[in-house]
Formats: structure tokens, sequence, C-alpha cells
RNA sequence: GCUGAAGUGGUGGAAUUGGUAGACACGUUGGACUUAAAAUCCAAUGAACAGCAAUGUUCGUGCGGGUUCAAGUCCCGCCUUCAGUACCA
């Protein structure tokens, strides 16, 4: 037992951790405290590959470290533990998503334990846990019962609002709201039926039931929220997705979205991300500008489109106005003469998939309605158009067209032959638009003619303001989220229908758990696969659920068929770590208060704009309504970036069932075939023989070697995927090298943010490093234990110092990848001081033990030590023993540096360069020639000009 | 198009923030030990030129300029790659 047997040392750790519960986190202590997360993963059926740890190993390596220094440091894990892939398998296997899911934990527990975290699991969370997602259901409730008053920049109870419904009406509310509701006096709410009270109350809760245009993906038969779409196809799956409309939940983010935007800037979190953030929330400051229409259609005379601009000093440019085909107003305007050809664009337009529509970009279409509106300065008559260049869903869905201002509408106006005014000064607007507002000034537009940008929009909003026409307006880019989904593997939502109209389940009876189906499809009707649920019906008497045959719309009501999107149970869960088991309230006020928000959060960054801007959105809710002491769940956001796979090619040559090696492929067509990289060596040479077995096409061929008989594979590097047979597992990564192996050679590839490629053949060199560690404690042949008590000589202890200073200042810059040099550094340099003082030693293994914990403690444990080393204090950096008497300063000639000197550290400025100008190197490169001038950065450098 | 990040040996990547570029590791080459392999250890390794040699000289951080005694680092102008976003009015 002297060697360093790693499997042994591992396995022995990982059970006297869990077994003394070394990681358990309390939620009272004298020390300070300190929250580590990371994201929590979702439990896929593949397992984790050696990517997934990244994040896990450097949040444990500040976990343990933040131990070190004296923290109470609450580091939890659980699963994100609904979603869609489980579901996909169910639907393919019938089985039921709760069985893979729960198979799937139990794999990623062992993956996770086998890497050695220091997590505290008493803790866990799994958001498919009934006693979980209670609390989302709870969370749910909260929201319906609540509305956002714009004035007080806040959500208040509902309760509060209807109170001031039968005190003012909602005159006054909607501006504060900023919703477009008919006007009702306090007298009128009153006199209004319950259900009608309902539902104008739906148009203001922060959860609404609504008519909306959805992004439905017919092939996951599921509407997807914005962030779930890239370039217009399905993120899972990669499939094509149209818009509908459909009557769905959705969650009022767009009210919260200044405080978004505004919170971002105290979070210490990655400028690119916070910029994500910004560009997603999409703040843009303009006008709102009223047209008036002016048809021959009588019955709509007077009707008004309201346009939204960021540039209200263009507006005497306008000379057109354009509605969205979907805008409410198109089919009231639209002339008799104009009827068929409007309503031929309305339909081709509604066909097209969101993809089309931006492969469409180019093509400019867009049809005349017939219609004029006056403009509200000039009074000049506009014609107004269709076109699917606005989006129904921005600003007002109406734009103020100005064709020497935008390029769009420039174009748009050239390919109807429509007018362009220019209200440029000096500036040729015949081939393209100007846009450069910076360097604007206006001509040929009344009274703000020579203005510039700023000035004139001012004078044009005063303008608009004071006639009534418009007004300052702030728009986002952020739009409601839709929270239903048409799935079965999410949480039901705590809500049934009466007279068609959504009541909640009273949060004493939650949670509402999943009914059971036979299948996981949607119905024939087309009903989610909850309509396939027998029971599922809410009994209002005895308050449970009971089956469908029972429903008699007195009593008995039918229950909400959708569920909730993957988002709704990571929105939150951070605070359910605080306080994991309680029964009464999500958690309570004693753990969160002690615990307030997560002090360093750790995951990927394409959450930037899904959860990352969600769970705020829900901590910044439950704050107003008082449930939460902070507003923000995350104080500090590290993005670890991608561990890549190498992918391994073997190349056929075309129409043959022959293969041919690298380098002999010269102009040769072939078909690159991807094939396992574990066929294929560290010299990208293919296992011929594992190759052909690996599948029966391959029996059979042949194969062009390189003249060492070898065959070489093509290499390129992509995302590790098992449709790529480029994953690697961690497992065998720990069986053949070890954990620590693992966890230090994965902060050993680069920066932690970057995204890198994972090469196994590399990990030698910090498994080597652990062996000769290993051997620093032990005699020369590694036989025996053998640390002494003696003093430790001055240049060890300086080792030992200089190694303190700079973990230190790595971890708390997390750069973990230069701190691993160091320790390689420090043991190379005590190996070859033979070095094996305790008073080194000791403190050695403390630094070293958030990166290599199993190691750290047997060595630890062998020093004489009984308890973990995760309860020893970090070392203390003493600077006495880095201090040196003398320095060697580099030399320089014309600013070539030649040689260095070693000078003593108390000579002042003029005796160095004395020191220097006497030396013989010196004299030998000034070859009798006298320098201009000595420069003499005192500590730094000498430098001879001349 | 816009926004953000980044370009350093054969490879992953260092560089005290303006001060000896290439730390550390992989790989490669040579050597030691061994019957052999593995393991381990030692040495060399940016390029070019000169020299038997120690060594020396020149070039070198995407490209072109600039500031400075001194630039991978700062400034100006480009190029390329990656990521996010997009008829956002």
């Amino acid at each position: 037992m002297s060697k360093y047997h790693f499997n042994n040392i591992e396995a022995k750790w990982q059970k006297y951790w869990a077994e003394n519960q070394t990681f358990k986190a309390h939620n009272q202590s004298d020390k300070p405290k300190y929250y580590v997360l990371d994201m929590f993963p979702y439990p896929s059926g593949s397992g984790l590959h050696v990517g997934h740890p990244l994040g896990y190993i450097a949040s444990d390596i500040y976990a343990r470290y933040k131990r070190h220094k004296g923290f109470n440091v609450l580091h939890p894990q659980g699963y994100d533990s609904f979603g869609l892939p489980a579901e996909q398998y169910a639907i393919q296997s019938g089985q039921h998503p709760s069985k893979t899911t729960k198979e799937n934990i139990l794999r990623y527990r062992e993956q996770l334990d086998r890497i050695g975290f220091s997590f505290d699991w008493s803790r866990e969370v799994q958001t498919s846990n009934p006693d979980y997602y209670k609390w989302t259901q709870w969370i749910f409730i909260q929201l319906f019962e609540s509305w956002y008053c714009n004035k007080h920049e806040q959500a208040f109870p509902i309760s509060e609002l209807i109170k001031l419904f039968e005190e003012e009406g909602n005159i006054l509310i909607n501006v504060r709201c900023g919703i477009k509701l008919p006007d009702f006096t306090s007298k009128s709410w009153n006199g209004y039926s319950e259900e009608k009270k309902q539902k104008i109350l739906l148009n203001y809760r922060l959860t609404y039931l609504a008519e909306t245009e959805v992004n439905w993906c017919p092939e996951l038969g599921t509407v997807l929220a914005n962030d779930e779409i890239v370039n217009g196809i399905s993120e899972r799956g990669g499939y094509p997705v149209i818009r509908k409309k459909m009557t769905q939940w959705s969650m009022r983010i767009s009210s919260y979205a200044e405080r978004l935007l505004k919170g971002l800037d105290k979070l210490d979190w990655s400028d690119s991300i916070k910029e994500i953030q910004r560009n997603w929330i999409g703040k843009s400051i303009g006008a709102s500008v009223m047209f008036r229409v002016s048809n021959e259609n009588q019955e709509f005379q007077g009707a008004t489109i309201n346009t939204f601009t960021t540039r209200p000093d263009t507006i005497f440019g306008v000379t057109f106005l354009t509605l969205s085909p979907e805008h409410e107003l198109v089919d009231k305007i639209t002339t008799i003469e104009q009827r068929h050809d409007v309503g031929k664009y309305i339909e081709a337009s509604a066909k097209k998939s969101e993809r089309e529509r931006m492969a469409d970009v180019k093509n400019i279409t867009g049809v005349f309605t017939g219609a004029y509106a006056k403009h509200p300065l000039t009074k000049k008559s506009i014609p107004i158009w269709i076109g699917d260049y606005v989006m129904a869903g921005y600003g007002t869905g109406a734009v103020m067209a100005v064709p020497c201002g935008d390029q769009r509408d420039h174009d748009f106006a050239r390919h109807f032959n429509i007018p362009i005014v220019n209200i440029f000064e000096g500036i040729d607007v015949s081939v393209e638009a100007f846009v450069n507002k910076e360097e604007t000034i206006i001509t040929n537009s009344d009274f703000i003619n020579g203005l510039s940008y700023e000035e004139a929009t001012q004078k044009v909003i005063e303008k608009l303001e004071s006639i009534e026409r418009g007004a300052m307006e702030i728009n986002y880019r952020l739009r409601d989220a839709v929270f239903s989904r048409q799935r079965y593997w999410g949480e039901p939502f705590p809500v049934y229908y009466k007279e068609g109209l959504p009541q909640m389940i009273d949060i004493k009876h939650l949670p509402i758990q999943l009914p059971e189906v036979e299948r996981y499809l949607p119905t024939k009707t087309g009903n989610p696969p909850l309509g396939r649920a027998e029971v599922w019906a809410w009994d209002t008497k005895k308050n449970e659920v009971v089956p469908n045959n029972k429903i008699d719309y007195k009593s008995v009501f039918p229950l909400e068929l959708n569920t909730m999107p993957g988002w709704a149970g990571s929105s939150w869960y951070m605070f359910r770590y605080m306080d994991a088991h309680n029964k009464e309230v999500f958690a309570s006020k004693e753990a969160m208060d002690y615990w307030e928000n997560v002090d360093l959060y750790i995951g990927g960054s394409e959450h930037a704009t899904g959860h990352l801007l969600y769970s705020r959105f829900w901590v910044k809710f439950l704050f107003d309504r008082g449930f939460l002491k902070v507003n923000e769940p995350f104080k500090k956001l590290i993005n670890q970036g991608m561990i890549l796979g190498e992918s391994a090619f073997v190349n056929r040559i075309d129409g043959k069932n022959q293969f041919i090696t690298e380098s002999k492929l010269g102009n040769l067509i072939v078909q690159p075939i991807q094939t396992d990289v574990s066929f294929v060596n560290n010299s990208n040479e293919l296992d011929i023989d594992a190759f052909k077995k690996w599948r029966p096409e391959f029996k059979d061929a042949k194969f062009i070697t390189e003249d060492d008989g070898t065959f070489k594979v093509s290499r390129e590097v992509e995302k590790m995927s098992k449709s790529k047979y480029n994953v690697v597992n961690p497992d065998d990564i720990c069986e053949q090298y070890g954990a620590d192996s693992l966890r230090m050679y994965e902060m050993f590839l680069g920066p932690l943010e970057q995204a890198k490629p994972w090469n196994t053949a590399g990990i030698t060199g910090v498994h080597s490093f652990l062996k000769k560690l290993w051997k620093l404690y032990h005699n020369g042949a590694g036989e025996s234990f053998l640390v002494s008590d003696d003093p430790a000589t001055k240049d060890s202890l300086k080792i030992l110092h200089k190694t303190i200073k700079k973990v230190e200042e790595d971890i708390e810059n997390f750069s973990f990848n230069t701190s691993v040099s160091t320790f390689m550094i420090a043991v190379n340099e005590l190996r070859s001081q033979k070095c094996n003082h305790k008073v080194v030693l000791e403190p050695l293994l403390i630094l070293l033990s958030p990166y290599a914990p199993h190691i750290a403690e047997e060595l630890w444990n062998k020093l004489g030590n009984n308890e973990s080393i995760s309860k020893a204090p970090f070392p203390v950096f003493d600077e006495k023993y880095l201090i040196e008497n003398t320095k060697e300063y580099p030399i320089s000639f014309n600013g070539k540096m030649r040689f260095t000197m070693e000078l003593s550290l108390d000579l002042s400025k003029d005796e160095i360069e004395t020191a220097v100008m006497a030396h013989e190197k010196t004299k030998h490169y000034l070859k009798g020639r006298k320098p201009d001038r000595v420069i003499v950065v005192p500590g730094k450098i000498v430098n001879i000009v001349g």
C-alpha cells in the first residue's frame, strides 16, 4: 500500500465523506455564508460525458476553497427532471417518463459521485417530484393573483386592484398598467356580472389566459417560447415552426422589462451575457404617432392607426403607412376594390412559416389597402399599405414609413413607386436611405428645419403631445412568455374551468399530481396528452381530483390539459435548496434570510435568454409580493465554455466499399464516414478490426493503408454527442487515471469560460504530476511514508509561499488552469530540493485539496490528521519568505534585451546605473560608444540608449 | 447588417496588465533502465543563418501604420474566426 492507488483512495474518501456528512451545510452558523450553485442538469438517457462536469468541478473547487477560508458554504445539487426527451422516449417505448427519469437520475448520481464533488445531497431537489412542483404550482397561483402597477413599479395582490376598480374604475389603472382596454367607471364595474369581472381581471393578472399568436411546432405537437427557437426551427429536434393562434397561458414578463434591464447593472456577470439579455429585452425610446384613417368608407372614417417610431424627427418624411398583415384594422379599412388583393396577400403571408419568412427577407411584398390616412402635422393624405416586413408582435404592428430615412421603407417605396420625400440637408437619398441620425440636419420640415436629431425629436414630441396625436413612448422587444405546453411530462396547472373561465385550486389542496395516461400522444381531437387521462376532473366539494365521468359542470369541472414549460421548475429552485424539505412553505423565512441569494452561479451561456431571464423575473415578482428578501437570484455568474469532442472520420472512396488513409487522399472523391473515437489511438491510427466489426456493411471493406501498414483517420473538432460517436465517458477516465486526474485535467485544459477540445492523451501530464506528488511524501522509491518534522529550508518555504500566493489569486480570479501549472512547478522544485518537511508539505495539501481532494485527504490523513482536510484553514501567505536581497535586472540596449545582471535591491537609481555601466557585458555591447542616456526603472529594468 | 468575444510554436495554452514572448503540459526526436514492453528518469524542441563548439546574429504574437527607451499588451485603420441577434420601425 505504498504506490498511488487512486481507485482505492478515491472510493475510500468518497465513502468517508458520505458517512460523515462532511459537506452538509447548516442553516445557522457563526461563519459568514457563501452559496455556490451549479445549473442543475437535465438527467438525459445518455449519461454524462466529460464536458458536463467542467462547471461542476469549477464550482466544487471554489466551494472547497471557501470552506478552507472559513465560510459556511451551501453547495447543493439536484435535477431539472421534467422535459421533452423523457417524454419522446415514452412515446416510442410506452415506458412511463417517471421511470426513465428515475433510472437516469440514478445513473447521473453514480457518475457524479465518482468525481468526488462536495455536494450537500441532503438538500437534493427534483423538479418532477410532487413535493417540489407543489410550490411551482403555488407560485403560478401567486402570479395569477397579482397585477403589475407601473406607477409603483411593483406587483400587488389582485384584491387591491379589485378595490381600485370598485373605487375609481380602470381609467387611471390602464395608464398605470399600459393596458389598452375600454375604460369603465367604478359604477359600471360594480354593476358587472361576476363572469365579466373575471374576464376583465384576466387582462391584468401576471399570468393570464389569452388567445395569442404562438410558435407552433407540428412535429413536436406543442408550442414553443421564442428562446426555444433557433433560426426558425425548434431548438430540440430541429423541426419547423409555424405561427398559429391559440388560447394559452402567458407570463406578463414584459411588465418587468425595465427592471430586468436596470438590474443587470448591479450584477457581477460577464459583459457578454449581460449584453445578450439587454439585446433580448431590446429597449427603444421613441414616440407613438397617431394617424386618422380617412377613406371613402364612411363607417370607418376616424379610425386611428397608432404607429411607433424611434425617429420622430423624420416625421415630415412620411409618405405612407405600412401595417402588418395581422393588424386588427386591416379588415376594417380596406376598400371594396382592394379587398380581393388584400385577402390573397394576407392568406399567403399567414401560410409562411417562420423560416420561410426569414429566408424571404430580400423579396419585397406588399399590397395597397385603398385607404388613406391624414398626416397629423401636414394634414396631407398618405396611402396605407400592408407589408410583411412589419411585424405584428413589435411596437404597434404599424409603422410610419419614411423612405428617405429607413432602408426598408426606401426599398418598399421604390418597389411600389411610392414617392420619396427628402428631409436631409445636403444628402442624396435617391439610391439609398440616410440612416445616420448623429449627422442629421433636418430640412424641408416646417418648424424643425435646421435642427439636429435630438432637438427635432424633442420638438416633434412636444408638438404631437399638444395636439394629442402622439407621445413619447418606450418599446421593448421582450414579449410575454407563453407558459402552456401541450405535453405530458411537466407540471400540471392547478386550474379547472368553470363556464369557460379558469379557476385556481386553493393552495391548501396542492400539489395537483400528474394523472396517469395510457399513451403520451395528443388525443384524436387534437387535445394535449392530459386529454387522455380518465381521472382528470376537479370536485369542488371534495376538493380532489376525480374521474372525468363525474363532470357535471356544477360542482365537478374539467381540469387544465396543458402542462407548464421546462423553465417553470428551474426558475426558483435555488431557493428550495435553502430549506429543501419544508412542507409548510417553499423555504422558511429564516433559511432565506440567512442564505439570501446565490453568491456564485456556474453554468452554460446558452441559458442567457431563457432560464437566466425567467428566474430573474420570478424572483423579482416573489420579492414584490414579500415572499423573498432579495430581488436577484444570482450575484455572480460564470459561464463555463463547452468541452468539444474530436470526431474521427474514415474516408470511403466514392461508390466503393473501400477506405483510404488520410495522406493518400489526393484529389479522390471520398465520403467521410463518422466513426467511433474509441477505435482510434492518439496517433490517429484506426483499429481496423474493431471498425469492421462495428457495422455489418464494413465487414468486407478493403483498406488502402499508409506504407507502414497503418490506417489514419481525419479528425475534426465538434460538439460532443452520441450521434457523432465522439463522446468520452468520465467513468472510463476515472477508472484509468482517477477522479483527481480528471478534475485537474479538465481545469488544465484552458480558461474556464472558453470552449476547448478534449484530448484524452494529454491527461498523462496531470496524472504523472499526481504520481510525483505521491512520491514527494514517500521515500525515493515511493515505498514508505516519509515526512520529516525538521525545519524546512528557506528555499522550500519560498516555494510554498509562492504557491500559496499564486493559487489564492488564481482561485479568486477563476483561473484554475494556471493553478494546475503552479502545482506542477512547485512539486518539481520541491522534489529537486528533496524537500520532505511537514511544515511545507502539509500546507501544500490544503492548497491542492480543492483541485484533487482525494489524494489530499489521503496524504493529510497519513500525516496524522484525524479530521477531513476540508476543515483545515487555508494557509496564510507570508511575504517574508519571498523577500530577496538581490534581483535579476534585465539590461537592454535600444529596447532590445541583451542580458540580465544580479543587483542588490537597496541600490539607488544612480548606483544601479554606475554598476551597469561598469559591467563587462555593457562595455562589450557599447563597443566604446557613449550612450545617449540610461533609463533605470527601479526594480524593473535598465535600458541603455544610444 | 448590428452587438459581443477572440486571433501567440506541430497542439492545448502562459505572460506579474507596457518590461527577458512561448511558462506548464501534450506531441515529436534522442538517450538511460529493461530480454522485451509498460512504467520511470534525463536531454533537445518557434524559425532562419553562421560556427567543430561554447555561442552569436536576424526574424517572430492575424495584416498595415502609430505612440514609447521598450508593445502580444496602448492608439488608428483593416482582415479572419467564433458566439448572440435580426425586416425591431
